[in-house]
DNA sequence: TCGTAGGTTTT
DNA sequence: AAAACCTACGA
């Protein structure tokens, strides 16, 4: 069921889970096409530099093969898409086809490295579109696409085995991991080195937790 | 899942 | 003493 009286009001470019909201030249195109029956979209006429809105607070930008090809002033285009959303994840989604391909590294290290915005490759409207859906869907679950907020270098499972200590709770567990990496460190040591990381009466807890057999 | 009250630890 | 932290509880 397509719902063709969408509001003329823009509350917000946050669309509701399961929708897209993608600005209204792409009205009838292949990838909009291939939205049907997965994701809802949404046309909305001023959106701007934007191409689409995600509801996971991500927009993209679609750079096509002949923008890629005909030099288009993509870079142009591009720079404002980042300045125009801070508060947003930018994503850049490009073709990349056997035409437009030798320009992939060049857009590569501009996007990623210059401008610090995410790239993603596709090679069709098509495949964009499985792209977006995929994003959408896994908006719920855990998904590549989402902001972190800790560092990744952390491995959460440990984080939280960590964090079942008495006394530790989010921020002396991160302090704890990043000074000695590893449970397996963390037992071995003495309440004294403990004390370098955590306060006195923690580091007695800890040390307690592992030493102490409690009955 | 998120925010917060209330008690404890750290500085 | 103030700030930061932990935990448990309720929306």
């Amino acid at each position: 069921m397509d719902s063709k009286p969408s509001p003329a009001v823009v509350v917000s470019a946050v669309p509701p889970y399961g929708h897209v909201i993608l600005s209204a030249k792409w009205r009838g195109s292949t990838l909009a096409h291939h939205f049907k029956g997965v994701v809802k979209a949404i046309f909305e006429e001023e959106l701007g530099v934007v191409d689409l809105h995600l509801s996971n607070k991500s927009c993209i930008l679609y750079v096509s093969e002949s923008d890629v090809v005909a030099g288009n002033d993509y870079k142009r285009k591009i720079v404002r898409f980042r300045n125009a959303n801070s508060n947003f994840h930018g994503v850049v989604l490009v073709e990349k086809t056997r035409l437009s391909e030798q320009y992939f590294s060049g857009l590569q290290r501009f996007v990623v490295l210059e401008l610090g915005l995410t790239l993603l490759a596709v090679a069709s409207p098509v495949e964009a579109a499985q792209l977006i859906s995929q994003m959408v869907h896994g908006e719920s679950k855990e998904n590549p696409f989402r902001r972190r907020s800790a560092c990744r270098l952390l491995d959460p499972v440990v984080l939280n085995l960590v964090q079942q200590i008495p006394g530790v709770g989010k921020v002396k567990a991160m302090a704890l991991l990043q000074q000695f990496s590893s449970i397996h460190q963390i037992c071995n040591l003495s309440a004294q080195q403990l004390e370098s990381v955590v306060g006195q009466a923690t580091a007695q807890q800890i040390w307690g937790f592992f030493h102490n057999q409690l009955s």
